[in-house]
DNA sequence: CTGTTGCATAACTGATAGGTTAAATAACGT
DNA sequence: ACGTTATTTAACCTATCAGTTATGCAACAG
């Protein structure tokens, strides 16, 4: 369950998922994932540290360069979480429907 | 794009989740949520204005008492972002799992 | 061995999050 | 009008976050 909150939290931050959406065109090294953001190569390091520990990323060492990809699993909890609520959600919807619906007909 | 911050940063804490899992069952009270858990009423008020403020929650007013319900709305971005991403994903995924298999047949 | 490249870690700063208690507001019962 | 109940707002504290610059370290090139 406190994956969830790692999960949620990495996804929270805008940087963090443009990286994300750059590296589902393909796996990048550090420097690669750092060119387009005006911030510095620190704080870039450490979003994909916050990444990597959520695990929804992996890193694999080449020489001197740090390869990232995406890690497919660590999606799954955050996917799951919200396909479980998903019924709630659409429930509490259609009800929310039905009740529009209704109001007008009693009149 | 930022109520996408708004939307995970509200998901990423337990208590916030409790509290939706807590609406999925039907509408309550602040009274009612408050209940279970073991901190103060003003923490859950805020917790109450976060998932307003992220539109995952509504709120009505009778009486003296505030009615919370679940805002079907209010996860669409969120799930509509994961689903975005599933694809890239499964992709990503796949692209693993393929590796993993030939591997061993390279030998 | 020396310098350079690619990246991480350390130390600091300002802003935000989540909690507290105390006070304010609003509706209800008497 | 008065006290009670339901909830929010205010003021404050501490911890965590996202950013910075400066430093460290491992791998490569000469």
């Amino acid at each position: 369950m406190q994956q969830l909150d790692a999960t949620y939290s990495a996804l929270s931050d805008p940087t963090r998922r443009a990286i994300l959406a750059r590296l589902a065109l393909g796996e990048a090294t550090v420097g690669e994932i750092a060119e387009p953001f005006p911030i510095s190569g620190p704080a870039i390091s450490r979003h994909l540290k916050v990444l990597e520990d959520a695990a929804l990323i992996a890193r694999r060492k080449q020489g001197q360069s740090h390869i990232l990809s995406l890690n497919p699993q660590g999606l799954r909890s955050a996917q799951e979480w919200l396909d479980h609520y998903r019924a709630f959600w659409s429930g509490a919807f259609d009800r929310l429907d039905a009740h529009l619906k209704k109001k007008p007909e009693t009149k």
